[in-house]
Order: structure tokens, then C-alpha cells, then sequence
RNA sequence: GCACCCGUAGCUCAGCUGGAUAGAGCAUCCGCCUUCUAAGCGGAGGGUCGCAGGUUCGAAUCCUGCCGGGUGUACCA
């Protein structure tokens, strides 16, 4: 649509079709058009004013077929699109493929998506959440598209925190059948007297003890040296923290081709250091090793000066390993903002080394969320995700007994109630753009009216219905449908956005935003919503343009519906 | 100190590769369930787009300076 109207401006305007394309603006308001070029850049090589410029082009312009009006308003030129031929292209185009719609070709090249990566034997908090849910969002994208995707856990499950559980275990006894609570509770019980220790503000009950400090230590270097006591506890750690976060990703229908950890990375770490060293890079500065990368990166360590390896030998050794073995065209991190410096270094220590993984690294840093330990704080220090899906899912019922009016009978409460209590907060993730800081407020990532998760699926679950609906009074448009009933503004609206599907999943993938799928999911149910009421199909005298209505419909359901899966929200049939 | 990010309605956010009157939701106020789900729809009020310059026919959008908030800057990750 966009060429068509470029070459036949291209046929009148002394300007190339490259420099015309970006010029084509789509209108705020869809009365005034469906392109419109602004007459600004013409007026001077025309000596007129720009609205003369447009005038003129009105008079001389033979438009195609499927352009149905050209208007010159003020200094725009406006065109109008031939509605019923354009909507009868994109709803076939969209009825065929159904639940495809937007699917890509198989690409034959792979993205490798590092996300989510919690921390073993420490809470998996709400903060946490958002590297999960946009890491999933894209994944789902990407491979939607029609890329190869590789979604990588890298588990934070090396380290000294596994010596304050150790500690703690040491201290006050070891759980049987432990849960994660326990652990995470050991782990802060110990860090805490650790930190009185350090600050010589030991409680009466805990004087005496051992240095904590001292233990996990001694613990961690037992762990790196293989001793097997000290790797038995770790594995019995891992595996209570790897089983309590997979019930939980269940849960949020997330998955993982790969749970690759830090440990995964420890037989590889010997060399990475040689292959760094034989790139002539790796310098000695004040005890420790790294290098060296000038003025804005500073000195990024890789050794300590105690011989411990610093995670960034992790990064590089991740990448390496990554880049041989999925040879992907790209390898995404979903990691804070904060850690911009980090994957600067990273990316600049293996130009450095001239390793190619170099150009593939992307990191796509997301703000901080705000808020997560100012509430419940007496209790648990920090808002867990166990405590926010299940309250979420608690007020999800409670709604739905209480709040909402009309309900199907008959309908799983506890499923609907799960569904959209996850689908409020996902979407209240997923809809912001990632670089800013997320307030994160707990009425408001529950709630389920407006812009909201449910309102989506509301508004598919209305869309679902009207085709269960149709199809028992044989309403259909398999054998055709007369788009020029279709041609009205709110119908017009629809159908010029659903036929962007493809482009807005493109953006969101180069762009790395799923919260611009998610918007334009928004707009599409609110587009439908104030419809909803007005154009009816059962009901409506005229057979035809009732058909219609249902193909549109249709291809509207297919794209919501699709569109909620890709960024991970239960889509519901009926709620 | 230096570097990066953010600053749009009371609140939470869109709009930022410059274009036609700055948009949603929440909250507040009014109205709508005798037909496809009222977790909905329609309407009202609410803005010096942090401030000041500059570039441009045109700036919330680009440039510079300042103010305010956040983060990083060889602990660990």
C-alpha cells in the first residue's frame, strides 16, 4: 500500500522514492486519511506555499485503483485507501492463517535468549520478575518469526551465598525435607549475624557463635576444590531451589531449553583465562588479573586478588561456549540496567580477543522495579512471587464471585481466577517500556479493570463468544462476506490496525519492547470494545452485513488471541 | 568528580528516527444491563510536555546549559 502510493507520487514530485518513503506519515486521526504526505519539503523546490503544493498535486494526481481519494488539506495531502478491497485482502489474509497470523518464515537462524537467571538458595522475589516475563516475551516472538530460539537460565548457582546457607545449616541445624523458604531463611538468618558480627553488635542469644563469614568462606573454597561433602550440600541446594522455581515457572508458563548456571561454566573457566592470555590482553593491576579497557570501561577484573574468578570470566566463558555451540546470529541478555558497564566491558574484552561473539551480544537493560520491599517488609524483607501470584489469583475469584455481573455458568472458577489474575500482572510487566524504573504497586498490578490483562482477555473471551454464538445459529462467511459493509469508521479502524500486525511484532522484536505489542493489543480491545455493543451480529436483520461483522470479528479474535500468547498471558476462551 | 538513564494530567504510563487540535488507564463526577459476557460502554473536568536558550517553515520530539530523581564507577553478582 505504502509503495503504491510512493510510485505514483514518485511519477509527479522531483524527488527519489527513497527520499519520499520517509515522509509518508499515517495521520493521528484515521478521518483524515490513511497516509498523508506534508508539502513542507515541496514548497521550496516549487517556489509555493506548501498548501498550494498539495492543491496542485490533488489536480494532477491519477490515483490507482486501490486508492479510492486523494484531499489536499492545508499544506497535507491526504489519501484515502479503497476500504472494501484493502479489508477484503487482510480479513482473508488473516481467516486463513488463523492462530498463524504474523507467523514467519522459518529463518534458519538462531537467537540465543539469556533471561530470568534467579539467584539458588536466595528468594526469588518480585523484582526478579521482570527479566522472566520480557525474556519470555521476546522469546515467544522471536520464535514466532521464525527464528530458532535457545532460552538460557543462567542460574546464579555459584557462589558465597551457598556458604551463608551452609553456615546457617552449621549454626542452627539442618532442615530435613527442606524447603526453599528454609533455605532462603538460613541464608538471611546467617548473612544477618554475619553483618552484626562485622559491625560487633551481636545479640545476646548469638554470642559465641562461630564467624560466619569464616565459614562460608572456608565452604566456598571447599566447593571450588571439588571436595564432594561440600558438593553434595551444594547439589542438595539446587536441587530444592530448582524445584521450587520450575513450579513457579509452570505456573507462569514459562520455559527453558537450557538451565545453565555459573557452574555450569567452572571446568571451562582454566581456558578462557588462556585463551584471554594468548590474545595478549590479560594484565596484572594492584593483585588482580583482567584488562585493561581505557578511559570510559576502566579495568575490568577477571581473577581476584585472592584467585577467585569474577563472574565477568563467566560472561566470557558463557559466550564462548554459546557461540560454538548454537552459532546463533544474536545473543540476547535481559539483564538491569544496572549492569550496562558489565556487558560494556564484556562485549569490549572480546572485541578485543577479535572473538565474534563480540558482535552478536546484545543487552537489553530494563529499570529497576521500585516498591517490592517497602511492603510486608516485617515479615519477609521482600514481596515473593509465590505470595503475589497466589493473592493475585485469591482476588481474581474473589471478582469474579462478587465484582463481576454477568458470567457463563458452568465455567473451572479456580482456572478463570488463575488465568486472569497472572494475565493482570504479566501485563502490568509487560506494558511499560523496559528502560524505565517500575513502581511497582500491588493494588495496581491486581487490578482488573481498564488498561488491564483481563481487559483483554475480556475482550477475546466476548470475541470467542460471538463465534461459538454464530456457529450454533449458522451464521458464517466461509462462503464469503461483502466487505463493503465494512467501510464505516469504527470498522475501518479495526481493519487498518489488525493489517499491522506483522510490523508491530517486528518492531517489538528489533526493538526489544514487547510493551509495544502490548499497547497495540490495547488499542485493538478498545477499538473492539466500543464496537462491541453497536455492531451486532446475532440479531441483526441483515444477513450480510451481520457475515461481515463476523469475519471481522474473527480475524480480530485470531490476532488478540495470538498476540496474548506471544507475550505469555493466558488467552481464554471463555471467562 | 566522571559516565549513563529518567523527568508529559493528582497517580501510573503512551507519544520522542521533528509535522495537522499532546493521548490512554486509575482516581473524581454524570449517564447506560428487555438482544452476542457491565472484568464493559458513553460523557465531563483535569496539561507553562522539569527550566532556559538554540536549530527549523514547524520542537514534547533534535542540540547546548541548568535543576530534580535514579544507577554505575576494580566487594559480590
Amino acid at each position: 500500500m505504502h509503495r503504491t502510493i510512493i510510485d505514483t507520487l514518485s511519477a509527479l514530485i522531483p524527488l527519489d522514492p527513497e527520499v519520499i518513503a520517509p515522509l509518508l506519515v499515517r495521520p493521528k486521526d484515521i478521518k483524515q486519511g490513511d497516509f498523508a504526505l506534508p508539502c513542507f519539503v515541496l514548497a521550496k523546490t516549487w517556489k509555493l506555499s506548501p498548501a498550494e503544493c498539495a492543491k496542485k498535486l490533488v489536480a494532477e494526481l491519477k490515483p490507482p485503483p486501490s486508492i479510492s481519494r486523494v484531499e489536499s488539506v492545508g499544506p497535507y495531502l491526504n489519501f484515502f485507501i479503497d476500504r472494501s478491497t484493502y479489508a477484503k485482502d487482510v480479513l482473508t489474509k488473516i481467516l486463513t492463517a488463523k492462530l498463524n497470523i504474523g507467523k514467519g518464515q522459518d529463518k534458519n537462524e538462531t537467537i540465543v535468549l539469556d533471561y530470568s537467571a534467579p539467584n539458588i538458595a536466595k528468594p526469588f522475589h518480585v523484582g526478579h520478575l521482570r527479566t522472566t516475563l520480557i525474556g519470555n516475551a521476546l522469546h515467544r516472538i522471536y520464535r514466532h518469526l521464525g527464528y530458532t530460539t535457545v532460552a538460557i537460565n543462567h542460574l546464579g548457582d555459584w557462589g558465597t551465598q551457598f556458604g551463608f546457607v551452609y553456615a546457617g545449616c552449621n549454626l542452627w541445624g539442618r532442615p530435613q525435607n527442606a524447603t526453599v523458604d528454609e533455605l532462603v531463611t538460613l541464608y538471611q538468618r546467617a548473612n544477618k549475624l554475619r553483618k552484626a558480627q562485622d559491625q560487633n553488635e551481636v545479640p545476646a542469644e548469638d554470642t559465641g557463635k562461630p564467624n560466619v563469614n569464616e565459614i562460608a568462606r572456608d565452604y566456598f573454597r571447599r566447593l571450588e576444590a571439588g571436595e564432594p561433602q561440600a558438593r553434595e550440600f551444594w547439589q542438595w541446594c539446587l536441587d530444592i531451589s530448582l524445584d521450587y522455581f520450575k513450579t513457579m515457572y509452570d505456573r507462569m508458563g514459562i520455559n527453558f531449553d537450557y538451565y545453565q548456571g555459573e557452574s555450569f561454566y567452572e571446568d571451562k573457566l582454566a581456558g578462557v583465562q588462556e585463551l584471554v592470555r594468548k590474545s595478549g590482553i590479560l594484565e596484572e593491576s594492584r593483585g588482580a588479573l583482567g584488562v585493561d579497557l581505557g578511559k570510559p570501561l576502566g579495568f575490568a577484573r577477571m581473577i581476584s586478588e585472592d584467585g577467585r574468578s569474577l563472574y565477568i570470566m563467566r560472561d566470557i566463558a558463557a559466550a564462548e561456549y554459546r557461540f560454538h555451540t548454537f552459532k546463533p546470529c544474536k545473543i540476547l541478555y535481559v539483564v538491569g540496567a544496572p549492569q550496562t558497564l558489565h556487558f560494556q566491558q564484556l562485549v569490549a574484552i572480546l572485541a578485543k580477543m577479535n572473538h565474534p561473539a563480540a558482535e552478536l551480544i546484545v543487552h537489553i537493560p530494563f529499570g529497576t522495579v521500585l516498591g517490592v520491599s517497602t511492603r510486608n517488609a516485617t515479615e519477609k524483607g521482600q514481596l515473593l512471587l509465590k505470595d503475589l501470584l497466589d493473592d493475585a489469583h485469591a482476588r481474581a475469584l474473589k471478582a469474579y464471585h462478587h465484582e463481576v455481573s454477568k458470567r457463563p455458568q458452568d465455567l473451572d472458577d479456580q482456572a478463570v481466577a488463575e488465568a486472569v489474575g497472572l494475565g493482570a500482572i504479566l501485563f502490568s510487566y509487560l506494558s511499560r517500556s523496559n528502560i524505565k524504573d517500575f513502581k511497582f504497586d500491588w493494588d495496581e498490578a491486581l487490578n482488573f479493570q481498564g488498561d488491564t490483562g483481563p481487559y483483554l482477555q475480556y475482550a477475546l473471551a466476548r470475541l470467542h463468544s460471538i463465534a461459538a454464538k454464530a456457529a450454533e445459529q449458522h451464521i458464517c462467511y466461509e462462503s464469503g462476506f461483502d466487505t463493503n459493509w465494512l467501510t464505516e469508521e469504527e470498522y475501518w479502524d479495526i481493519i487498518s490496525q489488525i493489517s499491522r500486525f506483522q510490523e508491530v511484532l517486528e518492531k517489538t522484536a528489533a526493538e526489544y519492547e514487547p510493551y509495544l505489542l502490548a499497547n497495540y493489543l490495547l488499542d485493538l480491545a478498545r477499538a473492539f470494545s466500543g464496537l462491541y455493543k453497536k455492531a451486532r451480529v446475532m440479531g441483526e436483520d441483515n444477513a450480510a452485513a451481520a457475515v461481515a461483522r463476523l469475519a471481522l470479528f474473527d480475524a480480530l479474535k485470531y490476532v488478540l488471541h495470538t498476540g496474548l500468547e506471544l507475550l505469555g498471558i493466558p488467552p481464554l476462551e471463555r471467562m
